[in-house]
DNA sequence: ATGGCCAACGAAGTTGGA
């Protein structure tokens, strides 16, 4: 089974690329972040024609996520309410950024994780506290059946220096901040593990590239998009990639699908 | 070459992204 992750920064400006990319890579499940759009103005039927089954948590202009399954989904939800209590979510959920269901013996989470602008804003702490509203919805995930977890989406967060084009001087750097780091480090904790570090360990493997000053010609990249397996999903793992095809296109998103296969 | 992104919204410039 291959499961992708791709933030497509809007979908109905990326439709053709999307289509065009599952026609060479037919993955059972894709996970689509930033589709920026709401649900009745989702563009179906091209993936619908490809076989697609698709469920989709959308609002207008930012944020909004979708699953793409070759198999119909079970169990699908949306945000963090159906898991978590209620005071815990907050308003959490008024910003459409999660998303699960249950393919095979696979719970699928598809999760587009706030930016948090600069260090110490608002925004900032926002994703602080979203991380750890997080790590308690994972955690009961997990103690669902199938407990087989596959965490996919763009995390905004590098986890190490070597996910970095240039770690010098990104202490202070939104998505390489110490705290940020701990934050997912303690959402990996409750036992889920980085399917592409299982394959590659050299640094110079990037899923984001600034639009900005030539970042993807240059390669100044950031490793933010990810794909987090529980313990006997990471057994099962047989590859994981990241695919940097699309990311050469004229207008492209600034981010490359992920995809990992599992046995 | 002296400034250099992209998308949504809405109809010019702001906001958000990362």
């Amino acid at each position: 089974m291959k499961i992708a992750t791709w933030n497509v920064n809007s979908i109905r400006i990326r439709q053709e690329q999307v289509v065009n990319w599952l026609q060479d890579n037919p993955v059972d499940v894709l996970c689509l972040q930033e589709t920026k759009v709401v649900d009745g103005e989702f563009p179906r039927s091209p993936f619908e024609s490809l076989g697609y089954h698709l469920y989709i948590s959308g609002q207008k202009s930012y944020n909004g996520v979708a699953i793409l399954s070759l198999k119909p989904l079970l169990e699908v939800s949306t945000g963090f309410a159906p898991v978590v209590d209620a005071e815990r979510v907050g308003d959490f959920d008024e910003q459409k950024r999660v998303m699960m269901g249950v393919v095979e013996d696979i719970r699928v989470v598809n999760l587009y994780v706030p930016n948090g602008a600069e260090v110490g804003s608002d925004k900032y702490e926002y994703k602080l506290r979203w991380l750890e509203v997080l790590k308690d919805y994972l955690r009961s995930l997990l103690a669902k059946p199938p407990h087989n977890l596959c965490v996919c989406g763009d995390f905004n967060i590098a986890l190490e220096d070597r996910d970095i084009y240039n770690p010098n001087q990104k202490n202070n750097h939104i998505m390489a901040s110490p705290a940020e780091r701990q934050a997912l480090q303690d959402v990996l904790g409750i036992g889920l593990a980085d399917a592409f570090r299982k394959f590659t360990s050299e640094g110079g493997h990037f899923s984001w590239w600034d639009y900005r000053q030539g970042g993807f010609s240059r390669n100044r990249g950031w490793r933010i998009d990810h794909q987090y397996l529980s313990a006997n999903l990471y057994e099962r793992a047989k590859s994981c990639r990241i695919d940097v095809e699309p990311r050469k296109l004229a207008q492209p998103s600034d981010h490359a699908p992920v995809i990992v296969e599992l046995g």
